[in-house]
DNA sequence: TTAGTGACTGCAT
DNA sequence: CATGCAGCCACTA
């Protein structure tokens, strides 16, 4: 695994996120083993659309606990509704609770 | 090989 | 609380 592409492993990490949970950019950038690329990370999620990827891409927000729309509010509409329909909870600001809903793997899956 | 790009982030205004 | 700005980084043409 940690001879894949960093590609690779940010797709196989986002298809661990289990529903009802969301994960932030940064966190499957460090899980991936690039803190520093959330960028990137973004970047790959919008490529996985394109390339069509099966991950639960909708499970991945930013650190501020919001949808990254960036121009584009069709996908980012959807994917309030795919979490919402997962149970994920979002206030009257967009914002959910990463508090309560962030994903938190249970063991580590490689080393880091 | 190099330059451009952006679903990010944290800190400063 | 809202913007702005400068790092940061993998990917693509």
């Amino acid at each position: 695994m940690s001879d894949e592409s960093f590609a690779e492993r940010v797709y196989w990490l986002t298809r661990q996120i289990p529903a009802g949970t969301v994960a932030t950019y940064g966190q499957i950038a460090t899980y991936a083993g690039s803190p520093r690329a959330a960028r990137a990370v973004g970047n790959l999620m919008k490529a996985s659309l394109k390339n069509e990827e099966e991950v639960p891409w909708h499970r991945v927000i930013n650190s501020q606990g919001r949808i990254s729309s960036k121009g584009d509010v069709e996908r980012a509409e959807l994917q309030r509704r795919l979490l919402v329909a997962e149970g994920v909870a979002f206030g009257e600001d967009d914002r959910c609770d990463l508090e309560t809903v962030e994903w938190e793997p249970e063991e580590i899956f490689w080393d880091v």
